[in-house]
DNA sequence: AAAACAGTTGACCGAACAGTCAACTCGTGA
DNA sequence: TCACGAGTTGACTGTTCGGTCAACTGTTTT
């Protein structure tokens, strides 16, 4: 018997990166057993189903995240400086997994809550879940730079909104074209969308 | 033999509905078939695959839409009146979706390209060129804008880009929160982005 | 009238699918 | 020492999948 956990890691994190790369629907149970090297049988020891694997297998990937965003939107960074630094390293991210995969995968929340949204309600509901907390970084920076003075834009809820709605936009148009070009200006992007101060003094 | 014609749009019109109101991976050959009241022989002397048929699809939904939008964006109309206009077109639309089928379905094009980009090159190009497609309108929209200074945006392309990308990502966000309030908004945010002039001469 | 033809039919195929199961391994605690 | 139980194994089930096929239907062409 190996170390205890290892057989369910490997599961979780082999899935998540399997259905990012290709799709939920594309990926079978088949797929993830075989590439983690575990059986059938101990799949369904660990996971009732494939849509609950998924569901805490994106739950899990974001435990792992966290602590690197919250660094990136660390109040000691000065709040503009928050969001470029999360520009590059959506890019840098993105930049990565295009050169190990050979193709701009997208965001991973995004991409299995929008294919499943209408199919399966708890994959939609943890699928928003994941996607509304990393808003909430957004939030919390805008609402500092606006008490700088350095964003003309009045409403940190609203400008937030539209932040992460154009950063998951630009991450579909790159993953549809197959471009990661287009994520290159991402910082410029939105600091034209807050109306950020260009003295940052 | 029924009316030359009949069989073939029945199945891509059933194919295009199906595949929107759910994905591409979780509709069958066989769900596309009994939906259209068509034989699977029938579909196979029609289309070569499942994936033939999704690029017909899209190829035709596009076709029976492209008057609609002609309008829409009609150089007859106010440049800034056509993007608003737009955006109701793009509200009214999933609202209608929302209630037939009960969930916001989001954009055909972006959802089945971002959910087989990785998987399938021919559906990619096919998604790709429809979306390139939506783009031009705003182009030249916000082009014929800045000629006539009702916005500070100074680069129509860089502009048309990151409206499309607004718009995909609030669809996008809708469709994962299943909520179709995120949308209302729509114009307004574009008008934002734009830094349309309120005063509209 | 007969041949040629586009379109239709439903049975059929092998592969892949999600999920099950009884038997097994082996460290742990009594 | 031995029973327990978490974890493992791979064969197995029934279903659904994409796709094929030979036979058929009705229209058009010659």
């Amino acid at each position: 018997m190996a170390k205890p956990g290892t057989t369910k890691d490997k599961l979780l994190q082999v899935a998540f990166e399997l259905i990012w790369d290709n799709s939920y629907g594309a990926v079978s149970v088949g797929d993830i057993c075989e590439r983690a090297g575990v059986n059938k049988g101990s799949f369904y020891h660990f996971f009732e189903s494939k849509a609950d694997l998924a569901i805490e297998a994106y739950q899990e990937h974001w435990k792992e995240k966290q602590p690197e965003l919250d660094r990136i939107f660390s109040p000691q960074v000065p709040p503009l400086e928050r969001l470029q630094r999360y520009c590059r390293y959506v890019y840098d991210g993105q930049a990565e997994k295009a050169q190990k995969y050979g193709r701009v995968c997208g965001c991973p929340y995004a991409s299995i809550g929008s294919e499943v949204a209408t199919q399966d309600e708890k994959i939609r509901v943890k699928s928003e879940e994941l996607i509304a907390r990393g808003r909430k970084y957004f939030e919390s920076a805008i609402a500092d730079a606006i008490r700088a003075h350095q964003v003309s834009v009045k409403d940190a809820s609203v400008a937030a909104q539209r932040v992460h709605s154009m950063i998951l936009g630009m991450l579909v148009e790159a993953k549809v074209q197959n471009n990661l070009e287009i994520l290159r200006d991402l910082d410029t992007t939105i600091m034209a969308l807050l109306g950020a101060n260009p003295v940052v003094a």
